[in-house]
DNA sequence: GCTGCCGGGTG
DNA sequence: CACCCGGCAGC
Protein backbone atom coordinates (compact mmCIF):
# COMPACT_ATOMS: atom_id res chain seq x y z
CA UNK A 1 0.00 0.00 0.00
CA UNK A 2 1.28 3.90 -1.13
CA UNK A 3 0.27 5.06 1.96
CA UNK A 4 2.74 3.66 4.24
CA UNK A 5 4.40 6.41 3.86
CA UNK A 6 1.80 8.27 5.62
CA UNK A 7 3.24 7.36 9.17
CA UNK A 8 6.19 8.62 8.24
CA UNK A 9 4.45 11.95 6.95
CA UNK A 10 2.72 12.28 10.60
CA UNK A 11 5.62 11.55 12.71
CA UNK A 12 8.65 14.05 10.78
CA UNK A 13 7.92 17.47 9.77
CA UNK A 14 10.83 17.04 7.35
CA UNK A 15 9.06 14.46 5.50
CA UNK A 16 6.72 16.72 5.27
CA UNK A 17 9.04 19.43 3.95
CA UNK A 18 9.91 17.10 1.62
CA UNK A 19 6.93 15.90 0.53
CA UNK A 20 6.29 19.24 -0.58
CA UNK A 21 9.28 19.65 -1.89
CA UNK A 22 8.85 17.00 -4.37
CA UNK A 23 6.10 18.20 -5.17
CA UNK A 24 7.13 21.97 -6.31
CA UNK A 25 10.19 20.66 -8.65
CA UNK A 26 7.43 18.34 -10.03
CA UNK A 27 5.49 21.18 -11.21
CA UNK A 28 8.87 23.21 -11.96
CA UNK A 29 10.65 20.87 -13.88
CA UNK A 30 10.28 17.09 -14.94
CA UNK A 31 14.12 16.21 -15.12
CA UNK A 32 14.38 16.65 -11.62
CA UNK A 33 11.60 14.40 -10.60
CA UNK A 34 12.72 11.52 -12.43
CA UNK A 35 16.32 11.30 -10.21
CA UNK A 36 14.01 10.71 -7.58
CA UNK A 37 14.06 7.28 -6.53
CA UNK A 38 11.64 6.76 -4.21
CA UNK A 39 8.89 5.17 -4.32
CA UNK A 40 6.27 7.36 -3.79
CA UNK A 41 7.57 9.79 -6.24
CA UNK A 42 7.89 6.97 -8.97
CA UNK A 43 4.39 6.39 -8.62
CA UNK A 44 3.61 10.12 -8.75
CA UNK A 45 5.94 9.90 -11.43
CA UNK A 46 3.74 7.14 -12.86
CA UNK A 47 -0.02 8.95 -12.33
CA UNK A 48 1.28 11.77 -13.93
CA UNK A 49 2.91 10.83 -17.13
CA UNK A 50 -0.54 8.85 -17.44
CA UNK A 51 -2.48 11.67 -16.63
CA UNK A 52 -0.43 13.48 -19.09
CA UNK A 53 -0.97 11.27 -21.90
CA UNK A 54 -4.54 11.16 -21.48
CA UNK A 55 -4.55 14.78 -21.97
CA UNK A 56 -2.96 14.34 -24.60
CA UNK A 57 -5.13 11.58 -26.39
CA UNK A 58 -7.96 14.41 -25.19
CA UNK A 59 -6.26 16.67 -27.26
CA UNK A 60 -5.68 14.35 -30.20
CA UNK A 61 -8.94 13.25 -30.37
CA UNK A 62 -9.73 16.87 -31.24
CA UNK A 63 -7.48 17.75 -33.77
CA UNK A 64 -8.85 14.47 -35.05
CA UNK A 65 -12.66 15.03 -34.94
CA UNK A 66 -11.78 18.24 -36.40
CA UNK A 67 -9.14 17.41 -38.99
CA UNK A 68 -8.00 20.38 -39.06
CA UNK A 69 -5.58 23.46 -36.97
CA UNK A 70 -7.10 24.06 -33.61
CA UNK A 71 -7.46 27.65 -33.21
CA UNK A 72 -4.07 29.00 -30.75
CA UNK A 73 -6.30 30.64 -28.73
CA UNK A 74 -8.30 27.34 -28.28
CA UNK A 75 -5.12 25.07 -27.91
CA UNK A 76 -3.04 27.31 -25.37
CA UNK A 77 -5.88 26.51 -22.98
CA UNK A 78 -5.55 22.38 -24.00
CA UNK A 79 -1.78 22.72 -24.01
CA UNK A 80 -1.55 23.70 -20.59
CA UNK A 81 -3.75 20.76 -19.98
CA UNK A 82 -1.35 18.24 -20.71
CA UNK A 83 2.18 20.28 -20.92
CA UNK A 84 2.04 20.07 -17.36
CA UNK A 85 6.19 19.55 -17.21
CA UNK A 86 7.09 23.10 -18.97
CA UNK A 87 3.53 24.87 -17.70
CA UNK A 88 5.00 27.07 -15.20
CA UNK A 89 8.20 28.30 -17.49
CA UNK A 90 6.76 28.24 -20.94
CA UNK A 91 3.54 29.31 -19.97
CA UNK A 92 3.28 32.50 -21.41
CA UNK A 93 5.41 32.55 -24.96
CA UNK A 94 3.88 29.17 -25.70
CA UNK A 95 0.81 29.27 -25.69
CA UNK A 96 0.97 30.46 -29.65
CA UNK A 97 3.90 28.15 -30.58
CA UNK A 98 2.73 25.56 -33.11
CA UNK A 99 5.56 23.37 -32.35
CA UNK A 100 3.67 21.74 -29.93
CA UNK A 101 1.30 20.67 -32.33
CA UNK A 102 3.73 17.89 -33.74
CA UNK A 103 3.68 14.86 -32.00
CA UNK A 104 7.29 14.20 -32.57
CA UNK A 105 8.36 16.54 -30.77
CA UNK A 106 6.77 16.51 -27.72
CA UNK A 107 8.01 14.64 -24.80
CA UNK A 108 4.84 13.09 -23.72
CA UNK A 109 4.75 11.35 -27.57
CA UNK A 110 6.45 8.33 -26.07
CA UNK A 111 4.33 8.09 -23.64
CA UNK A 112 0.84 8.17 -25.56
CA UNK A 113 2.63 6.21 -28.46
CA UNK A 114 3.67 3.50 -25.82
CA UNK A 115 0.08 3.79 -24.36
CA UNK A 116 -1.34 2.92 -27.60
CA UNK A 117 0.83 -0.04 -28.09
CA UNK A 118 -0.12 -1.04 -24.82
CA UNK A 119 -3.88 -0.60 -25.98
CA UNK A 120 -2.90 -2.85 -29.23
CA UNK A 121 -4.60 0.03 -31.42
CA UNK A 122 -1.28 0.64 -33.10
CA UNK A 123 -2.90 1.36 -36.37
CA UNK A 124 -4.57 4.77 -35.87
CA UNK A 125 -4.26 7.19 -32.84
CA UNK A 126 -7.80 7.97 -33.44
CA UNK A 127 -9.17 4.44 -32.84
CA UNK A 128 -6.92 3.48 -29.91
CA UNK A 129 -8.31 6.60 -28.22
CA UNK A 130 -12.08 6.07 -28.63
CA UNK A 131 -11.92 2.25 -27.88
CA UNK A 132 -10.70 2.98 -24.77
CA UNK A 133 -12.84 6.59 -24.06
CA UNK A 134 -16.03 5.01 -23.95
CA UNK A 135 -15.34 3.23 -20.39
CA UNK A 136 -13.53 6.58 -19.50
CA UNK A 137 -16.16 8.75 -20.31
CA UNK A 138 -18.11 7.34 -17.13
CA UNK A 139 -15.58 6.85 -15.22
CA UNK A 140 -13.61 9.58 -16.08
CA UNK A 141 -10.08 9.86 -18.10
CA UNK A 142 -7.67 10.36 -15.38
CA UNK A 143 -8.47 8.71 -12.60
CA UNK A 144 -5.40 7.05 -12.08
CA UNK A 145 -3.57 10.68 -11.99
CA UNK A 146 -3.41 13.14 -9.80
CA UNK A 147 -4.02 11.64 -6.45
CA UNK A 148 -0.65 12.59 -5.05
CA UNK A 149 -0.65 16.24 -6.32
CA UNK A 150 -4.00 16.67 -5.44
CA UNK A 151 -3.82 15.66 -2.22
CA UNK A 152 -0.65 17.70 -1.73
CA UNK A 153 -2.01 20.50 -3.10
CA UNK A 154 -4.64 20.51 -1.24
CA UNK A 155 -3.63 21.63 2.16
CA UNK A 156 -2.42 24.77 0.31
CA UNK A 157 -5.99 25.48 -0.14
CA UNK A 158 -6.97 25.79 3.66
CA UNK A 159 -5.59 28.97 4.13
CA UNK A 160 -7.22 29.91 1.12
CA UNK A 161 -10.35 31.45 2.29
CA UNK A 162 -8.61 34.13 3.71
CA UNK A 163 -9.14 37.45 2.71
CA UNK A 164 -9.46 36.57 -1.30
CA UNK A 165 -7.90 39.91 -2.64
CA UNK A 166 -9.14 39.39 -6.04
CA UNK A 167 -10.84 35.87 -8.03
CA UNK A 168 -12.87 35.59 -5.69
CA UNK A 169 -14.92 33.73 -8.16
CA UNK A 170 -12.14 31.54 -9.15
CA UNK A 171 -12.05 30.89 -5.83
CA UNK A 172 -15.46 29.76 -5.41
CA UNK A 173 -14.81 27.30 -9.03
CA UNK A 174 -11.51 25.93 -7.10
CA UNK A 175 -13.51 25.07 -4.13
CA UNK A 176 -16.40 23.44 -5.93
CA UNK A 177 -13.78 21.38 -7.78
CA UNK A 178 -12.40 20.04 -5.16
CA UNK A 179 -15.36 19.40 -2.73
CA UNK A 180 -18.42 19.16 -4.97
CA UNK A 181 -17.21 16.22 -6.82
CA UNK A 182 -21.20 15.46 -7.67
CA UNK A 183 -21.27 18.32 -10.22
CA UNK A 184 -22.94 16.48 -13.19
CA UNK A 185 -21.14 18.87 -15.85
CA UNK A 186 -17.72 18.06 -14.69
CA UNK A 187 -18.44 14.75 -15.20
CA UNK A 188 -17.33 14.22 -18.86
CA UNK A 189 -14.11 16.16 -18.81
CA UNK A 190 -13.13 16.35 -15.07
CA UNK A 191 -9.80 17.90 -15.69
CA UNK A 192 -9.95 20.99 -14.81
CA UNK A 193 -6.38 23.13 -14.81
CA UNK A 194 -5.70 25.67 -11.94
CA UNK A 195 -2.78 27.37 -10.73
CA UNK A 196 -1.39 26.98 -7.73
CA UNK A 197 0.17 30.23 -5.71
CA UNK A 198 3.55 28.35 -3.93
CA UNK A 199 4.07 31.40 -2.33
CA UNK A 200 4.45 30.77 1.57
CA UNK A 201 1.39 30.71 3.21
CA UNK A 202 -0.81 31.71 0.13
CA UNK A 203 -1.63 29.07 -1.73
CA UNK A 204 -4.34 31.39 -3.77
CA UNK A 205 -5.78 28.86 -6.63
CA UNK A 206 -6.63 31.03 -9.91
CA UNK A 207 -7.79 29.39 -12.99
CA UNK A 208 -5.84 31.06 -15.48
CA UNK A 209 -2.21 31.34 -15.94
CA UNK A 210 -2.51 35.07 -15.88
CA UNK A 211 -4.66 35.39 -13.25
CA UNK A 212 -2.02 33.85 -10.66
CA UNK A 213 0.79 35.58 -12.56
CA UNK A 214 -0.76 38.97 -11.92
CA UNK A 215 -1.45 37.75 -8.37
CA UNK A 216 1.65 36.57 -7.83
CA UNK A 217 3.10 39.75 -9.26
CA UNK A 218 0.94 42.12 -7.41
CA UNK A 219 0.37 40.50 -3.86
CA UNK A 220 4.04 38.68 -3.54
CA UNK A 221 7.02 40.33 -5.58
CA UNK A 222 5.18 43.76 -4.52
CA UNK A 223 5.13 44.76 -8.30
CA UNK A 224 2.76 47.81 -8.14
CA UNK A 225 1.48 48.77 -11.38
CA UNK A 226 -0.99 46.22 -12.84
CA UNK A 227 1.18 46.00 -16.33
CA UNK A 228 1.25 43.14 -17.84
CA UNK A 229 5.07 42.85 -17.70
CA UNK A 230 6.58 39.50 -16.16
CA UNK A 231 10.31 39.41 -16.21
CA UNK A 232 9.24 35.56 -15.30
CA UNK A 233 9.57 35.59 -11.70
CA UNK A 234 5.98 34.52 -11.16
CA UNK A 235 6.80 31.27 -13.01
CA UNK A 236 8.44 30.30 -9.75
CA UNK A 237 6.04 30.52 -7.67
CA UNK A 238 2.70 29.12 -9.04
CA UNK A 239 2.93 25.87 -10.29
CA UNK A 240 -0.35 23.91 -12.54
CA UNK A 241 -2.19 21.90 -11.23
CA UNK A 242 -4.22 19.16 -12.51
CA UNK A 243 -8.30 19.43 -10.46
CA UNK A 244 -9.95 16.11 -11.22
CA UNK A 245 -13.79 16.68 -10.30
CA UNK A 246 -13.73 13.20 -9.23
CA UNK A 247 -11.05 14.13 -6.62
CA UNK A 248 -12.42 11.31 -4.81
CA UNK A 249 -11.29 8.95 -6.63
CA UNK A 250 -7.79 9.88 -6.10
CA UNK A 251 -7.69 8.47 -2.34
CA UNK A 252 -9.01 5.31 -3.19
CA UNK A 253 -6.03 4.82 -5.84
CA UNK A 254 -3.89 5.95 -3.72
CA UNK A 255 -4.65 3.82 -1.31
CA UNK A 256 -4.87 0.88 -3.54
CA UNK A 257 -1.36 1.45 -5.67
CA UNK A 258 -3.02 -0.70 -8.91
CA UNK A 259 -1.46 0.21 -11.68
CA UNK A 260 -3.85 2.66 -13.67
CA UNK A 261 -5.23 1.13 -16.13
CA UNK A 262 -7.22 -1.35 -13.20
CA UNK A 263 -8.19 1.65 -11.62
CA UNK A 264 -10.16 3.13 -14.21
CA UNK A 265 -12.81 0.54 -13.58
CA UNK A 266 -14.70 1.41 -10.82
CA UNK A 267 -14.07 5.13 -9.65
CA UNK A 268 -17.70 6.46 -8.92
CA UNK A 269 -18.28 3.91 -5.80
CA UNK A 270 -15.45 5.36 -4.03
CA UNK A 271 -17.14 5.50 -0.33
CA UNK A 272 -16.58 9.10 1.34
CA UNK A 273 -13.97 8.30 3.91
CA UNK A 274 -11.80 8.46 1.17
CA UNK A 275 -12.08 11.66 0.54
CA UNK A 276 -11.78 12.97 3.83
CA UNK A 277 -8.53 10.80 3.87
CA UNK A 278 -7.23 12.64 1.44
CA UNK A 279 -7.97 15.95 2.84
CA UNK A 280 -5.75 14.57 6.09
CA UNK A 281 -2.23 15.53 4.89
CA UNK A 282 -3.28 18.56 4.27
CA UNK A 283 -4.71 19.80 7.80
CA UNK A 284 -1.29 18.33 9.09
CA UNK A 285 1.13 19.38 6.92
CA UNK A 286 0.70 23.05 6.12
CA UNK A 287 -1.31 25.22 8.73
CA UNK A 288 -2.65 24.23 11.69
CA UNK A 289 -5.70 25.07 10.46
CA UNK A 290 -8.79 22.65 10.45
CA UNK A 291 -11.75 23.10 8.37
CA UNK A 292 -14.21 20.55 9.44
CA UNK A 293 -13.76 18.05 6.18
CA UNK A 294 -10.26 17.96 7.63
CA UNK A 295 -11.16 17.19 10.81
CA UNK A 296 -12.75 14.67 10.53
CA UNK A 297 -9.74 12.97 8.24
CA UNK A 298 -7.58 12.39 10.94
CA UNK A 299 -10.04 9.63 12.25
CA UNK A 300 -9.33 8.11 9.15
CA UNK A 301 -6.05 8.17 8.92
CA UNK A 302 -5.50 7.35 12.49
CA UNK A 303 -7.57 4.24 11.83
CA UNK A 304 -4.76 3.25 9.38
CA UNK A 305 -2.28 4.47 11.59
CA UNK A 306 -3.68 2.31 13.69
CA UNK A 307 -3.13 -0.73 12.45
CA UNK A 308 0.59 -0.32 12.02
CA UNK A 309 0.85 0.96 15.65
CA UNK A 310 -0.99 -2.05 16.52
CA UNK A 311 1.89 -4.29 15.44
CA UNK A 312 4.26 -2.60 17.04
CA UNK A 313 2.72 -2.25 19.99
CA UNK A 314 4.68 -3.98 22.52
CA UNK A 315 8.18 -3.20 21.97
CA UNK A 316 7.39 0.43 21.77
CA UNK A 317 5.83 3.10 23.92
CA UNK A 318 4.06 1.10 26.54
CA UNK A 319 6.58 0.74 28.99
CA UNK A 320 8.16 3.92 28.55
CA UNK A 321 4.67 5.52 29.68
CA UNK A 322 7.08 8.10 31.74
CA UNK A 323 8.51 8.69 27.95
CA UNK A 324 5.46 9.21 26.28
CA UNK A 325 5.56 12.17 23.93
CA UNK A 326 2.48 14.13 23.21
CA UNK A 327 3.58 14.02 19.29
CA UNK A 328 0.36 13.03 18.57
CA UNK A 329 1.23 10.98 16.01
CA UNK A 330 2.16 7.17 18.67
CA UNK A 331 -0.73 8.11 20.84
CA UNK A 332 -2.98 5.17 19.52
CA UNK A 333 -0.35 2.88 19.05
CA UNK A 334 0.03 3.18 23.04
CA UNK A 335 -3.44 1.64 23.43
CA UNK A 336 -2.80 -1.73 25.71
CA UNK A 337 -3.96 -4.98 24.67
CA UNK A 338 -5.23 -6.19 27.37
CA UNK A 339 -4.65 -10.12 26.89
CA UNK A 340 -1.01 -9.81 26.35
CA UNK A 341 1.36 -11.27 28.78
CA UNK A 342 3.02 -8.11 29.54
CA UNK A 343 5.60 -8.20 32.43
CA UNK A 344 5.69 -4.53 31.72
CA UNK A 345 4.65 -1.52 33.65
CA UNK A 346 0.48 -1.64 34.04
CA UNK A 347 -0.19 1.65 32.13
CA UNK A 348 -3.78 3.16 31.78
CA UNK A 349 -5.44 3.47 28.93
CA UNK A 350 -6.46 6.74 29.22
CA UNK A 351 -2.94 8.20 28.43
CA UNK A 352 -4.09 7.19 24.95
CA UNK A 353 -6.21 10.53 24.29
CA UNK A 354 -3.46 12.79 23.61
CA UNK A 355 -4.57 12.38 20.06
CA UNK A 356 -7.39 14.92 20.79
CA UNK A 357 -10.89 14.93 20.16
CA UNK A 358 -13.06 12.59 21.55
CA UNK A 359 -13.94 11.31 18.12
CA UNK A 360 -10.41 10.18 17.37
CA UNK A 361 -10.48 8.25 20.75
CA UNK A 362 -13.48 6.40 20.08
CA UNK A 363 -12.04 5.17 16.84
CA UNK A 364 -9.05 4.20 18.07
CA UNK A 365 -10.78 2.31 20.34
CA UNK A 366 -12.65 0.56 18.48
CA UNK A 367 -10.55 -0.34 15.84
CA UNK A 368 -7.88 -1.88 18.70
CA UNK A 369 -9.99 -3.94 20.41
CA UNK A 370 -12.12 -5.60 17.50
CA UNK A 371 -9.18 -7.65 16.27
CA UNK A 372 -9.28 -10.19 18.74
CA UNK A 373 -5.86 -11.03 19.91
CA UNK A 374 -5.09 -14.15 19.39
CA UNK A 375 -3.92 -15.04 23.22
CA UNK A 376 -7.15 -16.05 25.29
CA UNK A 377 -6.79 -14.84 28.85
CA UNK A 378 -4.43 -16.87 30.71
CA UNK A 379 -6.49 -16.54 33.42
CA UNK A 380 -9.57 -17.96 33.72
CA UNK A 381 -12.14 -16.18 34.74
CA UNK A 382 -12.78 -15.65 38.64
CA UNK A 383 -15.08 -18.03 40.28
CA UNK A 384 -18.11 -16.43 41.82
CA UNK A 385 -18.90 -18.25 44.32
CA UNK A 386 -17.59 -18.45 47.50
CA UNK A 387 -14.20 -19.53 48.10
CA UNK A 388 -12.51 -20.93 51.28
CA UNK A 389 -11.30 -18.21 52.55
CA UNK A 390 -14.39 -16.08 52.40
CA UNK A 391 -16.79 -18.99 54.09
CA UNK A 392 -13.86 -19.14 56.90
CA UNK A 393 -12.35 -16.34 56.98
CA UNK A 394 -8.87 -15.70 57.68
CA UNK A 395 -8.90 -16.62 61.19
CA UNK A 396 -10.22 -20.39 60.53
CA UNK A 397 -7.62 -21.15 57.78
CA UNK A 398 -7.10 -24.90 58.68
CA UNK A 399 -10.65 -25.06 57.49
CA UNK A 400 -9.69 -24.07 54.36
CA UNK A 401 -9.43 -26.55 51.16
CA UNK A 402 -5.39 -27.17 50.34
CA UNK A 403 -5.94 -24.93 47.46
CA UNK A 404 -7.58 -22.47 48.96
CA UNK A 405 -4.82 -22.42 51.47
CA UNK A 406 -2.08 -22.37 49.30
CA UNK A 407 -3.78 -19.36 47.62
CA UNK A 408 -4.53 -22.04 44.14
CA UNK A 409 -7.73 -22.34 42.91
CA UNK A 410 -10.16 -23.65 45.49
CA UNK A 411 -11.16 -26.90 44.96
CA UNK A 412 -13.57 -27.47 47.66
CA UNK A 413 -16.48 -24.48 46.17
CA UNK A 414 -15.40 -25.12 42.28
CA UNK A 415 -17.91 -22.91 40.41
C1' DG B 1 -9.33 -2.59 48.91
C1' DC B 2 -10.81 -7.33 48.87
C1' DT B 3 -10.49 -11.59 46.77
C1' DG B 4 -9.17 -15.43 43.62
C1' DC B 5 -5.46 -17.60 41.99
C1' DC B 6 -1.27 -17.86 38.79
C1' DG B 7 3.46 -18.35 38.75
C1' DG B 8 7.20 -19.35 41.04
C1' DG B 9 10.20 -20.23 45.15
C1' DT B 10 11.66 -23.30 48.90
C1' DG B 11 12.55 -27.46 51.40
C1' DC C 1 5.37 -32.92 46.11
C1' DA C 2 3.75 -30.03 49.95
C1' DC C 3 3.74 -25.65 51.24
C1' DC C 4 4.13 -20.84 50.82
C1' DC C 5 3.88 -16.26 48.86
C1' DG C 6 4.38 -12.18 45.52
C1' DG C 7 1.68 -10.03 42.74
C1' DC C 8 -1.81 -9.56 39.06
C1' DA C 9 -6.43 -8.80 37.95
C1' DG C 10 -11.55 -8.88 38.57
C1' DC C 11 -14.83 -7.01 41.36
Amino acid sequence: MTFTFQPEDLKRDSSKKMSHQHLFPLAMEEDVKTADTKKANRALDHEKENTRSICLLEQKRKVVSSNIDVPPARKSSEELDMDKVTAAMVLTSLSTSPLVRSPPVRPNEGLSGSWKEGGGVPSSSSSGYWSWSAPSDQSNPSTPSPPLSADSFKPFRSPAPQPPPDDGIDEAEASNLLFDEPIPRKRKNSMKVMFKCLWKNCGKVLSTAAGIQKHIRTIHLGRVGDSDYSDGEEDFYYTEIKLNTDSVADGLSSLAPVSPSQSLASPPTYPIPDSSRTETPCAKTETKLMTPLSRSAPTTLYLVHTDHAYQATPPVTIPGSAKFTPNGSSFSISWQSPPVTFTGIPVSPTHNHLGGTGEQRQHTHTVLSSPPRGTVSLRKPRGEGKKCRKVYGMENRDLWCTACRWKKACQRFTD
